[in-house]
DNA sequence: ATTCGCAATAATATATGATATTTTTTATTT
DNA sequence: AAATAAAAAATATCATATATTATTGCGAAT
């Protein structure tokens, strides 16, 4: 898919955000440019432009003539995310079930389709793949909101969406059947074009995943 | 305030940020890194950075391989940056009136009153201050929102307005009187802990806002 | 003895100019 | 007019120099 990365900082770019949204770069940690020079093999300019731009998405943090950090976590942080994402998607949602046509339906269903494929596999016990589940989970949640006629809303949806990835993975227990169920009612309401029962589907599997997520992490 | 920045690259952030907002970079215009470094006395390597961030933040457009360029104006981009406007600041609106303490109140008074003297400047026919002008009704906004509880949504506000910004700059005029109402009443409103009425009010002036921007950049 | 303050030193971040690639433009040929 | 090749311009990347911050070690004061 996509392996190449036409210029080093792009792909320094994909896989630094990766290793933070994945875990491998531990939140709060310090991001010391010499040692991301040898680890993803770029200069030290290249390095700068990239946390730039990772520090203005949020997901690291740049302190002036000190230096730059992985963005920390805590319980309030992911609050905020998860509240974010509720206002965000829900309104996307809203708009898309309202303006989708044949193609988004089309997509919507390949979307769910994927997710259901892994989300059996998972619920088997088959725990080898959470990142492609994880991908797909994503881009089903972005099918929905897809014909929402709003690029910005869009982009920002995905950047929320990330830094809530990144707070799954940090913890990463499954919520199981139920989100399954879920993400199926979600899938039948948008469908059956009914705005209401979508969006609230959509909010309570938010906030079911954000109170699990907050058990766990308190429980770190 | 804030003159001397510490860094070079934060300091032709800003400088770059704010002529892309107040339109002395024209909007699509190709933003060639000799150009800027002779016009912003930085190298290449500063600069990309600051490019950088400007582009994760949608200030500039970046083509890979192919350089920078401010980002383009339309007016499907602005409606979206108005819905946005409405959907974050009406929700952050309603918990800061909810929240908010004395604090906060105090600091809303302050903002309200430095906006409404140059208001009255500006009814008077005086442009020279535009800029203060704006600054004051930015801080005013925050200032209705600030006791919201969340960072992250003040950050996402923050960004949102400033696009905003850029488009009632490119037309500059001011829709006088009848603006200076509505925020007297989202003032009130706050005030008086009226979530449904401040939160109409600021619908209401962001969407008037909205079409007399649409109008202006029609007849451009 | 332990803490505090203050150098000197080491480590790190910031900024620059030089080089290698790529894209765009111009010129030439079919 | 279209296609190709050479030249020019611009971007992407790097290695290095400068400035700042953090650390260490030493001595004075409590």
């Amino acid at each position: 898919m996509s392996q190449t990365a036409p210029t080093v900082g792009s792909s320094t770019y994909e896989r630094i955000k990766h290793d933070i949204i994945f875990g491998e770069l531990a939140p709060g940690s310090k991001l010391k440019l010499d040692g991301l020079r040898d680890r993803y093999s770029a200069s030290v300019s290249t390095l700068r432009e990239t946390l730039n731009r990772l520090a203005s998405e949020g997901f690291v943090q740049a302190a002036e003539q000190r230096g730059f950090f992985v963005r920390p976590v805590s319980a309030d942080d992911l609050t905020e995310i998860a509240e974010l994402r509720i206002l965000l998607e829900c309104s996307a949602l809203e708009t898309s079930i309202a303006c989708g046509d044949a193609d988004w339906e089309g997509n919507l269903v390949a979307a769910h389709h994927k997710l259901h494929l892994i989300e059996q596999k998972m619920l088997a016990g088959d725990t080898s793949q959470k990142e492609l589940w994880k991908r797909y989970d994503g881009e089903f949640h972005q099918a929905l909101i897809q014909a929402c006629n709003s690029q910005n809303l869009l982009s920002l949806h995905t950047t929320i969406f990330d830094k809530y990835l990144r707070y799954q993975m940090l913890v990463f227990t499954s919520r199981g059947q139920e989100a399954v169920e879920e993400h199926k009612t979600m899938f039948d309401a948008a469908l059956a074009r009914d705005p209401v029962r979508a969006k609230a589907a959509l909010e309570t599997h938010i906030r079911l995943g954000l109170e699990h997520t907050l058990t766990a992490m308190a429980a770190m």
